[in-house]
DNA sequence: CTAGGAACTTAGTAGTTCTAGG
DNA sequence: CCTAGAACTACTAAGTTCCTAG
């Protein structure tokens, strides 16, 4: 728009004086500029995300507020009041009192060694036994204070949401060239006790309050930058338009660098998603060669290469991770694929009737359980065998082979390949096979036959989730409601019977009606039996599975839009408003004859 | 080749909001 | 209208990948 504006002007100023040949000619010029900038704006060169980028910066988290004066911390019994650094640790812990994180010992040990830190010379001396401090009053007090917050009147829930509304008006939007985008998490994460996932050494830790002087901003030069709370200052501003963060800080748990980045709705990472599922595109058209390759390399003469083929053959078939090494005792004990060690697998020449089994038994990523019994080639036996011989269970099974080394390997075989993508191209793929079978007809019975598929892909990938505490008994109260339904079956069918033997003797009209309705009544209510039995079968087999990862991460949209257009199902019925939004790209473009 | 930093994606959970059905 | 439970959102931890320096 600039430059046509800027090609008007110059054009009229030429025509003025009457260059006519030199107005053709740069008019020709101009829009050659603007082709470019056209094309810029859809997809920059060498790693520039942006040209302009204007934000408010974060919201930072509410300042302690302290506890009233009636509400005690007891040390060995006795009340006693707290400084307000030491109080406010304090009252982490105490929030959590109802959590079994605070019986573990790892857990008390890192908390009461960091609120330490945080207490006068005067407290530290008193304080020396975590056992002997009552949160009771405290977490009593919090509790209140989360019912008080709940048993708000509608007009108070009113007024809390139009507020939030508004913090997010302000500050949950940017403009990024030309474009207002929303940020996915404007606001600083807020102090408190770390909980890590897992065996975690670092449970129990003080997550440190993060001031403005922790915060680096970064925007366009060009911008309003955005302004640090009255008497404080950034860390630092910076023009970096080689990166998409807006804010970051520096984490004081594992010391990593935290970001606020833009929603997924934004087109930077619309354009990243799409580009991630078209690398996996390509990896179909050459997975067929990739597997003869590996296959190949099972036989070679050297022990990385078989190594490097074994460890591909696990992520192209069992969608493991890639595995990077991780420092011991920084994080939970958890592996993937190239960190595998010899104690994670149990080989079976047999087992089960079936030849060549190996049993997988590891914590993975977020100390998620993956347990599979896998029969494979014999050839991969036979390899696995020799990579175990004269190791301890705590040996690195792939002892010549680590992430780099694969993913470089992966980079020569195609463009962009790393171990990740088998992961998305086989589940995208997964899911496009899966429902290229259905042949149910109705929309219902093809949405639940959706959610197998998608369920289906969620157990390659091994995406679990804790059993809903409620589980039991919803299952329970489905339970009981479809046995509700049977006993009402059967009422109508012995009514339905009657009915039949009353116009056999009758054989008016009246009694014919009869027979008909109760027929129907009949069809009915085994319909609505098949209905709930449907739904309890679905829920049961959900159980302790996640659907949401995969549908969000791993399964190209567009699968699932044709489909859609195909059958005739409302897109609404697939993904909710955050899912379109985050799909847009896929809703707008695919059409029905899309092919993953 | 190693180590560490940086940037970005993927992940499950807790809390909040919505909705169906009593 | 009320409530149980489903659905959704926010949060933030935990991965992968790429890069650089020694």
């Amino acid at each position: 728009i600039y430059y046509c504006l800027f090609n008007v002007y110059l054009m009229t100023f030429l025509h003025y004086i009457g260059l006519f040949a030199l107005m053709c000619f740069c008019f020709l010029l101009s829009m050659c500029f603007v082709m470019v900038c056209r094309w810029e704006e859809e997809r920059y060169t060498d790693g520039v995300k942006w040209k302009f980028l204007e934000h408010k910066g974060p919201v930072f988290a509410p300042a302690y507020e302290p506890l009233p004066s009636n509400i005690k911390f007891y040390y060995d019994g006795k009340p006693m009041k707290l400084s307000l650094g030491a109080e406010e640790v304090g009252t982490f812990f105490a929030k959590m009192l109802d959590h079994e994180y605070t019986t573990k010992d790892i857990f008390r040990k890192n908390f009461f060694k960091d609120w330490r830190k945080e207490m006068t010379a005067e407290e530290k001396a008193k304080i020396t036994d975590l056992n002997k401090c009552d949160f009771g009053d405290m977490h009593e007090y919090f509790k209140a204070q989360s019912e008080a917050r709940k048993a708000l009147s509608k007009e108070e829930k009113q007024k809390n949401k139009e507020e939030n509304e508004r913090i997010l008006q302000e500050y949950g939007f940017c403009v990024m060239d030309n474009h207002k985008e929303r940020i996915a998490n404007f606001r600083i994460e807020p102090p408190g006790l770390f909980r890590g996932r897992g065996d975690h050494p670092k449970m129990g830790m003080l997550k440190r309050r993060i001031r403005p002087e922790d915060i680096i901003i970064n925007c366009s030069k060009d911008s309003q930058h955005p302004k640090p709370p009255p008497g404080t200052k950034w860390k630092e501003v910076r023009h970096d338009n080689k990166v998409t963060w807006l804010v970051s800080w520096t984490e004081n748990i594992q010391g990593a660098i935290k970001y606020i980045m833009l929603n997924p709705s934004s087109r930077i990472k619309g354009e990243k998603d799409w580009q991630k599922y078209e690398t996996a595109r390509r990896l179909k058209k050459c997975v067929d060669r990739l597997r003869a390759q590996y296959r190949d390399d099972w036989k070679s003469k050297e022990m990385r290469i078989r190594q490097r083929a074994v460890a591909l053959y696990f992520i192209d078939k069992l969608a493991l991770r890639a595995g990077n090494e991780k420092e011991e005792g920084e994080t939970a004990d958890t592996v993937g694929c190239c960190s595998l060690r010899v104690e994670h697998i149990t080989l079976h020449p047999e087992k089960d009737g079936k030849e060549y089994v190996v049993e997988f038994d590891f914590l993975g990523k977020d100390s998620i359980r993956y347990y599979n019994k896998v029969p494979v080639e014999k050839r991969v036996f036979k390899n696995l065998q020799l990579f175990m011989e004269n190791k301890q269970p705590e040996d690195d099974l792939f002892d010549r082979l680590n992430t780099t080394i694969l993913n470089k390997h992966l980079q020569e075989l195609m463009d962009g390949l790393t171990a990740k993508v088998f992961r998305t191209y086989n589940a995208s793929i997964t899911l496009q096979q899966q429902l290229k079978e259905l042949t149910s007809h109705n929309v219902p019975a093809k949405i639940l036959s959706y959610n197998r598929a998608n369920r289906a892909v969620a157990i390659l990938c091994n995406h679990q989730r804790a059993p809903p505490k409620t589980f039991e008994k919803s299952m329970q109260n489905l339970q009981s409601k479809i046995d509700a339904k049977k006993e009402q079956l059967s009422d109508a069918k012995r009514e339905l019977k009657s009915a039949k033997a009353d116009a056999k003797v009758r054989r008016d009209e009246k009694s014919k009606k009869a027979v008909e309705c109760k027929k129907k009544a009949v069809q009915r209510v085994e319909e609505q039996l098949m209905k709930l039995e449907v739904q309890a079968t679905d829920r049961e087999e959900n159980k302790q599975i996640a659907l949401g990862t995969s549908k969000l991460n791993y399964l190209d949209p567009r699968i699932s839009v044709a489909w859609c257009k195909k059958w005739g199902i409302p897109v609404e019925k697939i993904y909710n408003k955050t899912q379109r939004e985050k799909f847009a790209w896929a809703i707008d473009m695919a059409d029905e004859d899309f092919e993953f």
